[in-house]
DNA sequence: CCTCGTGTTCTACACTCTGTAGAAGATGGA
DNA sequence: TCCATCTTCTACAGAGTGTAGAACACGAGG
């Protein structure tokens, strides 16, 4: 289980970029100027939601275990449940296993990894 | 883009084991017979589908550029446009790539390898 | 105690994706 | 030409997602 809906991924990437549990109403002021008076070229859209639309992705999120919401807080306050790293890390692990010989994905999947990347790996797979 | 469903996923699975380019009507065999006699546990269904059922499924995995389709011959013969190993690194690298922080997810990915897989890792990364 | 504003939950609908397949069109051999 | 076989078109049901109104809860102020 994994993929996201657009506005889901939206969310979650407000979540994991300003830390710090937020309540709804201010994802959805978040949802409404990020990206929106940048009158470039890149990025989506100036989303300007209802509360409830907010709400409802929020919930849809919690049921994916994604997000946890403090209940006891009068305007409820959401947070991810764990960091965009991590959650990243999962997801490659699951798209990994999907296949049978593990191995011989991981010599695919380094074959096309930047040379910087592959430095860090080596760092990080250490001695031995 | 990426996610299949589960009866994509079972034709991509037997395009990718067995390979050979294969007709509909082989893989609807295929596809009844594969974990339908087990009488084990474990596994999936006996599909017991319709030809047009496999057919819409090939032509939707080939708009989704997985699949390759040989209009020549009489019975169109199906086959994978590219390995599993293939396609699953690539999906990895997607994957890795929606995150802003790579090396982050990395550091995570690789802390929650198999030490096989980590001695692979070491292996392919080589030494300097 | 009642009521209003703010916040949450329920219910709903449209759209896309996937599973599933019948109906209709194409095509080569008897 | 006509049949068997194969492909393409069209269709529909069910899940997931975007979107939000309607209804319900609850503390502060009158």
């Amino acid at each position: 289980m994994a993929s996201l809906g657009e506005l889901e991924r939206a969310v979650m990437d407000l979540l994991w970029a300003g830390h710090e549990a937020a309540t709804a109403n201010t994802l959805r002021d978040l949802l409404a100027r990020s990206t929106a008076a940048q009158g470039g070229a890149a990025g989506h859209e100036g989303k300007d939601l209802a509360v409830t639309t907010v709400l409802t992705v929020l919930s849809r999120l919690e049921k994916k275990g994604l997000v946890e919401r403090e209940r006891g807080t009068r305007p409820h306050r959401y947070q991810a449940v764990s960091s965009r790293e991590d959650h990243t890390a999962e997801l490659m692990h699951e798209v990994l296993g999907s296949a049978p010989d593990r191995e011989a994905v991981l010599a695919r999947f380094i074959g096309s990894v930047t040379e910087s990347e592959a430095e860090t790996l080596r760092k990080l797979l250490g001695h031995s």
